[in-house]
DNA sequence: ATTATTTCTAAACAATCGTTTAGTTTTGGG
DNA sequence: CCCAAAACTAAACGATTGTTTAGAAATAAT
């Protein structure tokens, strides 16, 4: 009927996720993701609406990307092992490539944090809640501890993995894997 | 010779802390500082160069303002439970006030931690490096440990403090004081 | 080949950003 | 009293923000 499209949009939000990743939200501008992606304004607007729906694109498309490593933990057998593993895999990333910046949803949670955009607002939400009850399936295992002790571990590895995420943008590998050492000698 | 200001300098670069605090660096706009200082954009200008000078001025105040917590760190002598107590001291203000968001500091360390502002980047690092020696001197009290466990568990704490920050940020006081428990339940 | 439909280029939009400037008001010293 | 110096008000600055629009280029179906 008409003319093509010329750019791939899987390809071209992989490209925005990752300009978001490092720089967040506001920081982002319209002309960076221009150049990023290598595809003009009007593109942008006909295939994603707007800025936010772009980037609500970009955390869809991270959540699939990270997907393997949840379903790695949901699928495995070996209790907090599986959560210390989960914790390894989380930052691996962030060794491999120099243009990532810790958790892109940990990043977005932080920013939007007092923000009232209630789409945002409600991918953070479910996120943090699918990984909380993860992480109680996982220490619910062990079986000689009580619900009480389970919630408050949970807990605190909710908060580890978010101080994980801030600290995996600023702190070396070394620390960092120092860091998750000692949140699970503690458990 | 002249006219006298109306306004208290250290007063309106307390209300732009306050700001700074709340929303971060960029998010602040001069408009909103008018509006919560009190004063014209003539009148901040006038007494701290720019919008840079302003924050820096704010970050001083910041760090003039938590000086006692570092003192009471300094000056106690009971090893890691000051530290602990610190933890403690350093969120407090977080459950005072619902304006107050984490800890202007480490908030400031990730906005720019991908930024190369020279004179923000310097006063976070000095700031991190004070804390950093005293946590080393802290477990130095404890003459059982080697130098290198002392080394490892000084930087587990410096990113358990950043992590903190940024949980304060979004999470409740049961969380985070459940989190400050098993942090040292490990050291 | 023509036509209808969609993509693209490129310019412009209003709003807001940090900053500056011109002009008025206040005030203290001669 | 008068004048000079500083502090105020308020408007405007150019640059950049996200978004829209007008027109040219391209393509599939008739």
């Amino acid at each position: 009927m008409a003319r093509k499209k010329k750019y791939n949009e899987t390809e071209v939000v992989e490209k925005a996720m990752h300009l978001f990743w490092k720089n967040g939200y506001e920081t982002t501008s319209m002309q960076m993701l221009e150049k990023e992606m290598g595809i003009n304004k009007f593109s942008i607007y006909a295939s994603f609406g707007n800025k936010q729906g772009l980037f609500l694109e970009s955390i869809k498309h991270y959540k699939a990307q990270i997907n393997n490593i949840f379903k790695k933990l949901e699928e495995s057998n070996n209790g907090i092992l599986d959560i210390k593993n989960f914790f390894y895999d989380s930052v691996s990333s962030n060794f491999n490539d120099d243009n990532i910046k810790g958790c892109l949803v940990t990043n977005t949670y932080n920013e939007f944090s007092d923000s009232d955009d209630p789409i945002i607002k409600e991918q953070m939400i479910t996120f943090m809640d699918k990984l909380k009850s993860l992480f109680v399936e996982k220490l619910s295992m062990d079986t000689s501890k009580s619900e009480e002790t389970i919630l408050k571990q949970a807990n605190f590895l909710l908060l580890a993995k978010h101080g994980l995420a801030a600290a995996a943008r600023v702190n070396s590998k070394e620390e960092i894997e120092d860091y998750i050492e000692m949140i699970f000698k503690s458990l």
